[in-house]
RNA sequence: GGGCCUGUAGCUCAAUUGGUUAGAGCAGAGCGCUCAUAACGCUUUGGUUGGGGGUUCGAGUCCCUCCGGGCCUACCA
């Protein structure tokens, strides 16, 4: 049956170019999601964006020396490039600063405040004379009055990890000018008051005991530590962001300020889809049949992806805008989070130049072979870590030696043997499944069980033990072939081994759909090689094995006798020893 | 300080939620194959599940404690 799948991955922030923890931690097993549940026929909306608004974004662009509306707008088509790279299939990779989101927001922001769940709040701040902004509590630095690090945070002491006001600091200054010319000043700011949901929250984060741990207790500590979920301010003193207002109107009070990024960022999910339909010249009906459950989302399961840092934000503050509204805005269903992937015994960092960014990725080598070494090593249950020998070993063994290889033997045993055409000869695939000990039986019956296990593990989100099911499949191959040996065959019944060698032409197609959600362009390779048009799942209308079977069989017969195809270039490289250390001394930046 | 996660073979990870003798892949060893990218297949050596204590007929799994690694702690996003 077709479903309804809405898929976000967590948008990332426009101050540079992710690396390769940022991309499994959300965007890339959003996307095998994504492109599996296609695969399988469902209806797919497959959604991410660029998250441009706060300090950061303002800070980065002045330092590049331009105007902040450009920088983004730089950023996000080398971002957007980048996930083009890496065949990130999104639907719409939309921007937060779209004049869609902004109406959103501002949309939302009113209809929370008609609800009475915005409280304004009069607070001291600290401003920045020569800086010309408030600054965030952690763009001050200063003397630690605890311990005496001088060059302690105002939110807590990385010394002493004290907690800290900025107040406390002894000699304060900005972290940004280095300026001493501060003073505190009194501002008016908005705040959600999720405090009043927290029971509901709370209700429907329990009712998930499906949803990771991870994702769970994290939500649980938020609204349970101290005393409960806190209200959190919404707004912030920027020139850049979405300008407060409530709905279309005016905000009294609150002229030349802007929503928090982590209030806009979320609501953006539901915008860029909106952009998406404008980009397409469709109506509000074509988005808000994903978003509004009153207007045809009812069937539509919502999943999200992202890392674990970003879990409050969607368990708590975003799930608190759409309930707050008071209007049947679609909720998530469910949240699949990520840990950190880790760089060869440290963090990936940005300021050492530690650790590999996605372009610097893609100049090594191409998006399969870190798509396939990043979700079969995706941190699903713990930290995981990047090293260049295992990325190393998994893609040779794994890409090359078993899948590659596999490929270019069958492809080029049977062109040296048959030509470049499916030979005819022996029986069928479907004589053979009724058959015990022919090649056909041999073969249905050895992957049938792991390809019911490979789509169960897609299903549910389980990513390394779907890469790890895939990997069985693409050896079953090999086993296949040694099994029944077509090159010795050959020499007494030519027509016996057309036959097995018929049936391993047609499991590479078989191969490459399975393969598809990893490795695209792979995929692409292979079936483009063996001229194939119908790239379809198999095709089974119930879980049942003798249906499995059937449909294997089915698979098993696409490619007739007589089939032209082509013989492929080989399809990955093995990584070499000395550009293996080559690459390891080149991305070690500056060891801490 | 508080909370959460985590520690299983040399390496990367499993273990149907308390149930036979803790399993895979890689690396190592042996044998086989010769179609293929020196690739492939089969067999096989590795474990006192971080240490200690407890509950139980039974513990990798639950409890206590110690040791190690990590994350979060609400104005970075």
């Amino acid at each position: 049956m077709m479903e309804r799948i809405l898929i976000t991955s967590a948008i990332p922030y426009i101050n540079g170019i992710k690396h390769l923890g940022n991309l499994v931690g959300s965007q890339l097993p959003a996307d095998l999601y994504a492109r599996y549940m296609r695969a399988r026929g469902h209806e797919v909306m497959f959604i991410c964006a660029t998250d441009e608004h706060g300090t950061p974004a303002e800070l980065a662009a002045a330092k590049a020396g331009k105007p902040v509306a450009e920088y983004c707008a730089e950023m996000w088509q080398v971002q957007k490039d980048l996930s083009d790279g890496f065949r990130l299939s999104f639907d719409k990779f939309g921007r937060s600063s779209s004049p869609q989101n902004r109406r959103l927001t501002q949309y939302f922001a009113g209809r929370l405040a008609d609800n009475g769940l915005i409280e304004e709040v009069s607070e001291r701040q600290v401003y920045s004379n020569a800086d010309g902004r408030f600054l965030p509590d952690r763009y001050i630095e200063g003397t630690c009055p605890n311990c005496g690090y001088e060059r302690a945070r105002g939110d807590q002491c990385e010394n002493c990890t004290k907690q800290l006001d900025p107040t406390d600091l002894i000699d304060p200054r900005s972290a940004i000018s280095g300026s001493t010319d501060l003073e505190v000043r009194e501002t008016k700011h908005l705040y959600l008051r999720q405090s009043q949901m927290k029971d509901q929250l709370d209700a429907w984060i329990t009712s998930k005991t499906d949803w990771p741990i991870l994702t769970t207790s994290i939500a649980k500590k938020w609204l349970h530590d101290g005393d409960g979920l806190r209200d959190r301010g919404i707004t912030r003193d920027l020139d850049w962001g979405v300008p407060v207002q409530k709905g279309d109107d005016v905000w009294p009070g609150m002229e030349g300020k802007v929503f928090y990024v982590w209030f806009d960022a979320p609501i953006e999910y539901i915008a860029a889809t909106k952009e998406w339909a404008d980009g397409k010249g469709l109506d509000d009906a074509a988005w808000r049949r994903w978003w509004r459950t009153d207007e045809g989302a009812d069937d539509v399961r919502y999943v999200q992806f992202m890392g674990k840092d970003n879990v409050p934000f969607h368990t708590l503050s975003f799930p608190a805008t759409i309930m707050g509204s008071g209007e049947p805005w679609k909720l998530v269903d469910y949240i699949k989070s990520f840990n950190y992937l880790n760089y060869d015994g440290g963090q990936f960092s940005t300021s050492q130049g530690r650790g590999v960014f996605m372009d610097q990725a893609l100049s090594l080598l191409p998006a399969d072979y870190w798509r396939w070494w990043l979700l079969s090593h995706a941190p699903e249950n713990s930290d995981s870590e990047f090293t260049w020998e295992n990325f190393q070993a998994s893609a040779n063994k794994d890409l090359s030696d078993v899948l590659g290889n596999f490929v270019s033997r069958v492809t080029k045993f049977a062109r040296s043997k048959f030509g470049e055409v499916v030979p005819e000869g022996g029986s069928t695939a479907a004589e053979d499944a009724n058959s015990p000990d022919t090649p056909g039986h041999w073969l249905v019956l050895a992957v049938s069980q792991n390809i019911a296990l490979y789509e169960q593990h897609m299903e549910n989100m389980e990513v390394r033990k779907a890469a790890n099911e895939l990997r069985r499949i693409w050896a079953a191959g090999n086993e296949y072939l040694q099994e029944f040996a077509p090159w010795s065959v050959h020499k007494e019944n030519p027509d016996a081994a057309a036959h097995i060698v018929r049936l391993a032409l047609n499991y590479i197609r078989l191969l490459a759909i399975l393969s598809r959600p990893f490795i695209p362009d792979t995929s692409a390779a292979i079936l483009n090689a063996l001229n194939v048009e119908d790239t379809n799942w198999l095709r089974f209308n119930s879980g049942k094995e003798s249906n499995r079977i059937n449909a294997l069989v089915e698979s098993l017969s696409a490619l007739p006798p007589g089939h032209a195809f082509t013989v492929p270039d080989n399809l990955f490289r093995k990584i070499g020893d000395e550009e293996r250390v080559e690459w390891s001394e080149r991305f070690a930046g500056v060891r801490a």
